[in-house]
RNA sequence: GGAGAGGUGUCCGAGCGGUUUAAGGUGGCGAUCUCGAAAGUCGCUGUAGGGGAGACUCUACCGAGGGUUCGAAUCCCUCCCUCUCCGCCA
């Protein structure tokens, strides 16, 4: 969430921040109540530091044998007063609270200002479109073909959007797992994490799933835990409440996990093949760093990215994601995407945000400075790579005219085949 | 799941209704002593939110949330977590 101290001392260019993103946003509710908030805050002090004194004369004047009624009937009304405060005064932190987690991250000032996805620019591009001297087919239709992805009984299974793999297909998922994995812990320096796949609310609420976006993911019923929609979630969140020494940054942690997501609101949208499901796998990169340098890994951490691409042969792009459509939390974002010629386009594969202090500062995750000074973290984040649309884009841009799909070099020591 | 024990500052640990302004120790920092170091001695040492130009000052925080009371780390209730034993289990 925002400052709330950096809110109440600019907050015109606040507004004019957030406004790039949506023009109906705004903080003058926020500063309204926070001026309220303060103003019964001191009247509550007040009247609390005056019973406490009040009260231990009264443990003096028994010692001493001397009547209290009088000075206790006193304090009983003072202390209703007090209650009457504090009362107020959690609502109105609790009002303050919730505008603040409903509020999204300001954009950084180099997030190029647009009205939609459409004036995202495109920062570089490497490969070019795959060329076909055959008409290509789309990866629903050669998976089903080769049996290595079972979209119906995938269905059966569970619902529309699910996914079966089998054979060849489970096995080249689990090597893209693999190979991503080991990329980046043996190249990239990143440490491999296993986290939990379900995760409570105040974990949820600390990279800001919640509380703005809770029909987005799956709840249990008889319990305070999500399924998580991305290793993002429970990683980010593995230092929160703690301080950390300077000399632990940065860290770099990496994971792979099952990602799972309702898709509220994307009926019609991708409804074949692999592209959009409940279900998919990922490798996430994590980065806790200091303000400092931030920007520069949230630019190393895009190219460990692209890196993925590369080494598979993959044509794709950069976008930078204008003011319009960076993600929630996110002050900075670039988008990789994947050339898929089923869908005649590039399609986006992985998302590398900097989110300055705004997550820390929800989840609480601190560090101490060299001058022993308490600061919040910056968080950083990116797919490496998003595992079941590369698998897609795998077996669209090397699939061969007899119908066979090569393996790019990189991934055979672990699928331990070369050709499906 | 059953029975028991317990959650206090960096850590250990006392406190069980009122000079607790959280004892004492440990760790850390500083000073002193020393050629230097150790030991000793003395001092400082948390987080958050208010107020103040500032030196400062007020409030809250003893796992979390409620309650009782003039007053709660301390008593009561609910929940969470940890440990030990038993049961079950991949």
């Amino acid at each position: 969430m925002l400052d709330i101290k950096l809110i109440r001392e600019n907050p015109d260019k606040i507004n004019e921040l957030l406004k790039r993103r949506n023009p109906e946003l705004s903080i003058d509710k926020i500063i309204e109540i926070d001026a309220e908030r303060r103003k019964v805050q001191t009247q509550a002090d007040e009247l609390r530091s005056k019973r406490k004194n009040e009260s231990q004369k009264i443990g003096m004047m028994k010692k001493n044998g001397e009547n209290t009624d009088a000075l206790q009937e006193e304090i009983r009304a003072l202390g209703d007063k007090v209650k009457e405060l504090e009362e107020k005064q959690v609502e109105l932190d609790n009002t303050q609270r919730d505008l603040l987690l409903r509020t999204p991250n300001i954009p950084d000032e180099t997030t190029p200002i647009g009205q939609s996805e459409n004036d995202n620019p495109t920062i570089k591009t490497w490969g070019s479109p795959t060329e076909f001297s055959f008409t290509p087919k789309a990866h629903w239709d050669l998976c089903e073909e080769k049996g290595i992805v079972d979209f119906e009984r995938g269905v059966k299974l569970s619902q529309s959007r699910f996914t079966l793999y089998r054979g060849k297909g489970a096995r080249l998922e689990r090597a893209i797992i693999q190979f991503f994995l080991d990329l980046h812990t043996q190249e990239h320096g990143y440490e491999e994490i296993l986290p939990p796949f379900m995760a409570n609310a105040a974990t949820m609420t600390g990279t800001g799933q919640l509380p703005k976006f809770a029909e987005d993911m799956y709840k249990c019923v008889d319990e305070d835990l999500y399924l998580i929609p991305t290793a993002e979630v429970p990683v980010t969140n593995i230092y929160s409440g703690e301080i950390l020494s300077e000399d632990d940054l940065p860290k770099y942690m990496t994971a792979y996990t099952p990602c799972f997501r309702r898709e509220a609101g994307s009926a019609g949208k991708d409804t074949r093949g692999l592209i959009r499901v409940h279900q998919f796998n990922k490798v996430e990169m994590v980065k806790l760093t200091t303000p400092e340098t931030s920007k520069d890994e949230h630019e190393k951490l895009t190219q460990n990215a692209e890196k993925c691409l590369e080494l598979l042969g993959l044509p794709y792009r950069r976008v930078a994601l204008c003011t319009a459509d960076i993600g929630f939390s996110a002050n900075k974002c670039f988008d990789l995407e994947v050339w898929l010629p089923s869908y005649n386009t590039y399609k986006e594969i992985s998302s590398c945000s900097n989110f300055g202090d705004y997550q820390a500062r929800r989840a609480n995750i601190r560090y101490r400075d060299k001058d022993g000074k308490i600061r919040f973290v910056h968080t950083l984040n990116g797919s490496g790579l998003a595992v079941g649309r590369t698998f897609a884009a795998i077996i669209e841009n090397f699939q061969q005219e007899d119908g066979s799909i090569i393996i790019p070099e990189v991934l055979r020591k672990y699928t331990g085949f070369d050709r499906i």
